[in-house]
DNA sequence: CCGCTTATGTACGGAACCGTACAGACAGGG
DNA sequence: CCCTGTCTGTACGGTTCCGTACATAAGCGG
């Protein structure tokens, strides 16, 4: 089902043009959507699913600088005229998406008009939350980074279980699986998370906001000012 | 005189569209051209002059996430149409810019044309050097990220001597002041930069590559294939 | 030339995290 | 029901960097 808050936006008119471009498909947990370097086919609205935008060093070590869920976009190069992408993206929370070829959507874009402020606005939106990660891993805690991307994680699915083992979050924090693990058991000594083999299910949303840092707070409030505010 | 390359590169109408508009004002070093949370009033083409974006956390400390010089542009919520800015933004290098109104610009930017080809271009460049500036942050020791920081000033300068302190480089990169004199006194030590009261020299740029991390490089290419392609 | 401000050098205990290793615990397939 | 692969818990020395403090040095104004 539609339920990207972009393509939502769009007035009828203009989301008539799409609309038969559009394939709904679904994305699967793991799945690599493109590889760093790689040239950007097609763009995704996401539904109700969750991607990863991740920095690839030279050694292989990792680091993820964004998350894409219903109220964004995948595949910003193939508008912004680049096309190329330098961030590995992987679907982190399984579920369905729009998707629509790269050069269709670049041609709807430089018509102007809604779609394009829409997609201009997730750029600035992104811009903001890919700089405060790049300060935020610089001056946060682990235990707090990890309670932030929980709470993102949350945000962009319906239910309170995210299905994602402790190896990955520490590739997508850029740290020790190790390290995971002992953040993740104080938060569940506290009561606040339960984690078992690849689940993780948040019992206490309001703590879990306490532990985080103001990062997800101050990312949040930006999205909801530039991408919810002319829907009033 | 005007040698940013995003104006240099527009054809003669459209730059002759611009022109009565633009205004060749000097940036001062430590200049703040927006404080976070600012709206955008005016947008800046540097010449010769090097540009901060910083992100501020709660507690005052703060992080530089971009830089930008003659190649670049400052004020990009001007164009993507957020107006605010979350990054507060400082003169690192004098020099000059072409100013221009945030409006006027916004209104020429929807245009279409080259300059909004130019300024698109040019924010997935600043996408890639926020995202990269990002993982740098997690996995990079200070000695490298001092390297590429020292590298990059180079770049956007003429001379191979920078004007600033060491205080202000631990702002930029998110540390303590006293670690960084330690790390520039190993490059002191091993003959790449002098260092006096605010003025480093760059005595070895080989070497000063080599200690720094990859992320120069990197962005630099990136930079180069996004911006340098079409002047072929 | 003196005194003051600003910039840099240095030190030191402590915290956070790294790299690595290994043990235990759980789930699913044979 | 056991075996195996995967996931999680834990440990430990080492490193980097933090927070803080204090000492030295360089320039500038008077």
């Amino acid at each position: 089902m539609l339920v990207n808050q972009l393509l939502l936006a769009l007035p009828e008119s203009e989301f008539q043009r799409l609309a038969p471009h559009l394939e709904e498909v679904s994305l699967s947990l793991g799945q690599v959507l493109y590889e760093a370097g790689e040239n950007i086919k097609h763009v995704y609205f996401p539904n109700r699913a969750m991607v990863s935008l991740i920095a690839v060093l030279e050694d292989g070590s990792t680091t993820e600088v964004g998350m894409v869920g219903s109220n964004g976009v995948v595949g910003y190069p193939a508008f912004l005229g680049g096309d190329l992408t330098t961030t590995r993206t992987i679907v982190q929370v399984a579920g369905t998406a729009m998707k629509i070829d790269a050069k269709l959507l670049k041609r709807e874009f430089y018509r102007g008009g809604v779609l394009q402020r829409q997609l201009l606005l997730y750029t600035q939106a992104l811009l903001t939350q890919i700089s405060q990660t790049a300060a935020c891993n610089r001056h946060h805690s682990l235990e707090a980074r990890l309670a932030r991307w929980l709470l993102t994680a949350q945000d962009h699915t319906a239910s309170d279980t995210i299905q994602i083992t402790q190896e990955f979050i520490a590739e997508l924090l850029g740290t020790r699986r190790s390290g995971v693990t002992v953040a993740a058991g104080l938060l569940q000594q506290a009561g606040i998370i339960r984690y078992s083999r690849g689940r993780i299910t948040i019992l206490n949303r309001l703590a879990l906001e306490a532990t985080a840092c103001e990062c997800y707070g101050f990312i949040r409030k930006e999205f909801d000012r530039l991408l919810n505010e002319e829907q009033k």
